[in-house]
RNA sequence: GGCCCCAUCGUCUAUCGGUUAGGACAUCAGGUUUUCAUCCUGGUAAGGGGGGUUCGACUCCCCCUGGGGUCACCA
């Protein structure tokens, strides 16, 4: 079977963690089958229209390494697109959507209203009021070909409708299996909107069966209306395309997913330093797993895995504490030139080369975000402000603090170059230095430590010392030593 | 409220009629360590309730309950 999936984002500005989901299974399962993928703008809405967001949209994609076959593009810094089948754009296909609408007027599928969003406002009203579905009543279904012809001619503001006939409405979702409505819940859909814009609904099936679009694997808040979506196919005689509908990704109160909770902007979850391959194995395992007993997968075994069939009912809850942990998992995985790379976006000050690398070989284990590179880089660059108890050691004394601190800054002084390069050469020196005198490790490297860092926790003497290099340590022990007497 | 969907540890999940119900995050305890982090070991923790079907149900069916989604000239 010749697969083609299709991702539509409508342009709010930013990629949501939900449509990240959308867009990565769609991929995924166009690649698995060696099939098409493509994106398509969906911006029949032009209240909600963002200047510059499908531009963001596409640049984001990108940063999240998802490519697409068809759909638009940046070509020398100009929107364009690839495919054969555009424009991938639907406020560039309104004739389009025009033609067809116009088609199920004339074969009596569809028909013009007149009504006022006022009147309809007024109608809902009422059917709530004693609690009855809200439909449109079809007031304009009883007018005649010349009422309609009158008004159409003096330019009354109008749209079109779908005349949702009686019976049921079943259809097969690959997820949920067989889905039956009632007809009488479906209101008579507006297809066409007075501004000539058409409605998501109709935009949909006619871009997905002229795109050739096989497969449609989209939120399960689209479940409800596939019926009129299925309506609308018979209608115009399209072959119907396969349906997968996904749970929703919640909030920890298990409500749709939806800012107000936290971040749901993919932007802002790249922008605190999250790698782009943990959005994608974490956003991927919100209601698929391949194995159950790895959480940790390459793009190449998610797409390899991937199966419609394994895709949970139920939705997830999206929990940025496990989150946090697989970045600080993919963290401890890269090798120290790679982190290097991928923490200099987030750099705020200029700092070598030589002693990032030593940074992030010193810190990996304690960094979860790329973006905490910021604060530790400053622990480094500038001696830190503290307070002179954390000098002293739990198990110790300030005199003996000063003591300590004396000792090995003559210590520290002595040492050659040479062993400054090299942590395990540093390690053997002190640990020598306290076996020699006969002393406590707490005694001598927690006074060091704190001296080198200003801080409680931090990494190993040893490390610190590495990375500061000697006249740095010996500027910090002095500037400890002011500070206890 | 009508309709639709869903239901295993707090969270993400495995199980596709027979398991001591497994793994991961979080959490707790311990080990390593000058501290923190990492790492290692161990623990607490789950099939909403009621009926069936069956020799046997977390697993299949029904009801209830609970949660969610949807009811726009928004997607």
């Amino acid at each position: 079977m010749n697969v083609k999936t299709r991702f539509p984002p409508s342009p709010t500005g930013f990629l949501h963690i939900g449509s990240l989901r959308t867009a990565l299974y769609n991929y995924f399962f166009a690649k698995k089958h060696g099939g098409t993928f493509l994106v398509r703008i969906e911006d029949t809405d032009r209240e909600r229209y963002v200047e510059g967001a499908v531009e963001s949209l596409i640049r984001t994609l990108d940063r999240m390494k998802i490519d697409y076959d068809e759909g638009p593009i940046f070509v020398n810094g100009m929107l364009n697109e690839k495919g054969n089948n555009g424009p991938y754009v639907q406020s560039q296909r309104l004739d389009i959507y025009k033609k067809f609408a116009h088609q199920l007027v004339y074969s009596g599928n569809a028909y013009y209203c007149f009504c006022s969003k006022d009147r309809l406002e007024k109608l809902r009203a009422q059917q709530q009021e004693i609690k009855q579905t809200t439909k449109y009543d079809r007031q304009c279904l009883s007018l005649t070909k010349d009422e309609i012809q009158k008004l159409l001619a003096s330019g009354e503001q109008n749209v079109i409708r779908m005349k949702i006939p009686e019976g049921k409405t079943t259809f097969h979702d690959e997820i949920r299996g067989d889905v039956t409505i009632d007809n009488q819940e479906i209101d008579d859909q507006v297809l066409l909107k007075a501004d000539g814009f058409p409605t998501y609904h109709l935009a949909v099936v006619v871009d997905d069966h002229l795109m050739g679009v096989t497969h449609i694997i989209r939120g399960e808040e689209w479940i409800s209306s596939v019926p009129k979506h299925i309506m609308l196919y018979k209608w115009f005689g399209f072959p119907l395309p396969i349906f997968a509908h996904l749970p929703l990704i919640l909030n920890p109160d298990k409500s749709k997913l939806s800012k107000r909770q936290g971040d749901v902007a993919v932007e802002d979850y790249l922008a605190k330093g999250f790698l782009v391959e943990v959005l994608v194995n974490f956003v991927s395992l919100l209601g698929f797993n391949p194995t159950a007993d790895r959480e940790i997968y390459t793009r190449e075994e998610l797409i390899g895995s991937f199966d419609l069939k394994k895709i949970n009912k139920s939705g997830a809850v999206f929990d940025v504490n496990k989150l946090l942990w697989m970045n600080g998992q993919y963290i401890k995985m890269l090798s120290e030139e790679e982190l290097v790379a991928r923490v200099k976006p987030f750099l705020k000050r200029e700092v070598s080369n030589d002693i990032l690398r030593r940074i992030c070989t010193v810190e990996k284990t304690r960094m979860n975000l790329l973006l905490d590179i910021t604060s530790i880089v400053e622990l480094y660059l500038s001696q830190p402000a503290y307070e002179k108890e954390i000098l002293i050691w739990k198990k110790s004394n300030k005199e003996d603090a000063i003591e300590q601190l004396k000792n090995i800054y003559q210590f520290i002084k002595s040492i050659d170059e040479n062993i400054f390069n090299d942590i395990q050469l540093i390690e053997q020196a002190l640990t020598l230095y306290i076996k020699d005198n006969d002393l406590q490790n707490g005694n001598v490297l927690w006074p060091l430590r704190a001296a080198l860092s200003g801080l409680e926790r931090s990494p190993s003497p040893f490390e610190l010392i590495w990375v500061l290099k000697k006249q740095e340590v010996m500027n910090r022990i002095e500037h400890a030593l002011k500070i206890l007497s």
